[in-house]
DNA sequence: ACATTTCATATTAACTTACTGGGAATTCGT
DNA sequence: ACGAATTCCCAGTAAGTTAATATGAAATGT
């Protein structure tokens, strides 16, 4: 029941480059040393987070990364679920319908499904826009001017 | 982010046990044979709820197990805290206080600590009498005489 | 004594995690 | 046109976990 490095990883990439979005491309080298994270192994995550249309990437020279869009158009639910795959704590749910033989009269499958439910409800709340509101919070770094 | 066997196991024996209580032992041989689930590998399991005291075992032959305390004194979080070790998502929740380097700046501890809290108050509030009862409301095995 | 049952420990195959490494493809600046 | 920078792609790997299985000792009722 942990979340791995990976789908941790992803959170922080989508914040990273929320947070130091400038318009411009971000490279993996410097999101890799913002975050301490091998850039090798960023690499791959940032892969899928490509892959399923999360970042805009470009190619070559001065390339980089964007967000595709904005930071809260993203929840932690949907990061996580592309990282780590499901968040049902029990593989029978991943399939529709349970094809569990014992899921008629599976006692414990509605804790599950209680426990999926409280789980999605707090990831699929959060996006990366509150992620970044609460860091510039606590860093002092909002504008006050009028 | 998955239960393994281990925890729905578990939770399984504690409610097999609930549920054929007879105030006589209950061999491991009884609880796979109903539960389809290997001797050897229930063994294990039970050894784990019996050293913490989850369960009272008799040696020899005639031996078993019964549950030590009544179903409503265990919750579902108990039982899967004990054989899945801790249900925090992420390690650093595990030690207190934080020993994370980076987790007075860390900007989604909070997610993890409401994916926690969430987790906790889902599984600390369900008990095997709780799941004893809705099987036996299933069942129709109430009794309603006057 | 014997059958039954728990208890303890070792082994194992398959899988997952968290990387590391090598190199091809693309693009910018000069 | 060339070289440096960068993404992209795939292969390998060491360590750990999972879900068992195997073997046999210890205890106990009959």
């Amino acid at each position: 029941m942990k979340i791995s490095t990976r789908g941790r990883y992803a959170v922080r990439v989508m914040l990273d480059l929320a947070e130091n979005n400038t318009g411009e491309c971000i490279k993996v080298k410097d999101i890799a040393k913002r975050q301490g994270i091998s850039e090798k192994y960023l690499e791959q995550i940032i892969g899928l987070l490509t892959k399923a249309g999360f970042l805009t990437s470009v190619r070559g020279a001065q390339g980089g990364y964007t967000l595709t869009r904005d930071p809260s158009a993203y929840t932690v639910g949907q990061i996580l679920r592309l990282t780590e795959g499901s968040l049902n704590p029990v593989a029978c749910m991943d399939a529709q319908p349970n094809q569990c033989e014992r899921c008629d009269t599976c006692e414990t499958l509605e804790v599950w499904q209680d426990l999926a439910n409280a789980i999605n409800n707090v990831v699929d709340h959060v996006t990366v826009a509150d992620l970044l509101e609460k860091q510039r919070a606590r860093l002092g770094n909002y504008n006050y001017s009028i």
